[in-house]
DNA sequence: AATAAAAATGTTTTAGAATTGCAATATTAT
DNA sequence: ATAATATTGCAATTCTAAAACATTTTTATT
């Protein structure tokens, strides 16, 4: 399903605009799997059409809402910026990062996510979600 | 062992000096198990001396040095604060944190520990540390 | 004990990301 | 077309964390 279109049904829901300017940053974030922070996504519409003019403020105030309509999901912070990823077509993971050339790996165990469950069922925790991030050395760098 | 002491040992073998702030920093720290980030700290030690007058910088300055002397780690972030959580005599543990309360809960599991190093194994990834924080509802809150 | 050298402290600034207020603009419904 | 309302961009503000720097405290040496 398009991203678009959730995103646009979202809107009518809640009153709200399905703006250029909204479609735009959803564009951008579905161009690529990256991960990205608020800056990054900016200058990446910036670059890619020079002519628009599209504020900071916009984008910031553009995430919650993408979060909320289960677009995106706040990913691994870096350098103190917080991280996003789309979720839509983007299979559930977790993330190894290296500590030295600052990649970030994709990883997903059955028997982490089973465990997961289990856990939270015995002590009557409704998960909504989770973060688990592992900190080392990547094979290169080690 | 005493938590003092082994900052005392940190400090000879690292040229610095065990002062009376870092005393009470580390007494207040250990008077609890509880996760906290530097403000919090700051005002649990004005509440407790309200002579003193022990600066938010020195609490600051004073958190690397703990997590290099082995007695502290960052734990998980709340609303963009850092939160730590002493490490002496407070086993390995992850979190579970509610959304509507905001309490956290400890869990620990063999088996995603296990899995975690055998996946870092077959990627030859060398851990250094992880963090792995559960969102949802409690038992109350659900 | 007195003094010099070094480290740590508190106060005040600064840096940077994220948020907000507000006037201007764009969109929707009538 | 017009009124009502949401969204935008800009600028100003907030807030945590980290310096700068002068002062105080501690240590080492005599």
């Amino acid at each position: 399903m398009d991203p678009k279109d959730v995103f646009r049904q979202f809107c009518k829901q809640n009153d709200m605009r399905y703006t250029p300017e909204r479609g735009l940053i959803i564009d951008e974030i579905y161009r690529t799997h990256d991960h990205f922070d608020v800056d990054q996504l900016f200058l990446r519409i910036r670059k890619r059409f020079p002519g628009t003019k599209l504020s900071r403020a916009s984008i910031y105030r553009t995430m919650p809402l993408l979060i909320n309509a289960g677009l995106l999901r706040e990913s691994l912070t870096q350098d103190s910026r917080i991280c996003y990823e789309h979720t839509l077509g983007h299979s559930h993971h977790d993330h190894l990062k290296c500590l030295k050339c600052g990649k970030i790996f994709e990883f997903f165990t059955e028997v982490i996510d089973k465990e997961q469950e289990a856990l939270c069922k015995k002590r009557k925790f409704k998960i909504t979600s989770h973060m688990h991030v592992i900190y080392g050395y990547c094979y290169k760098c080690k």
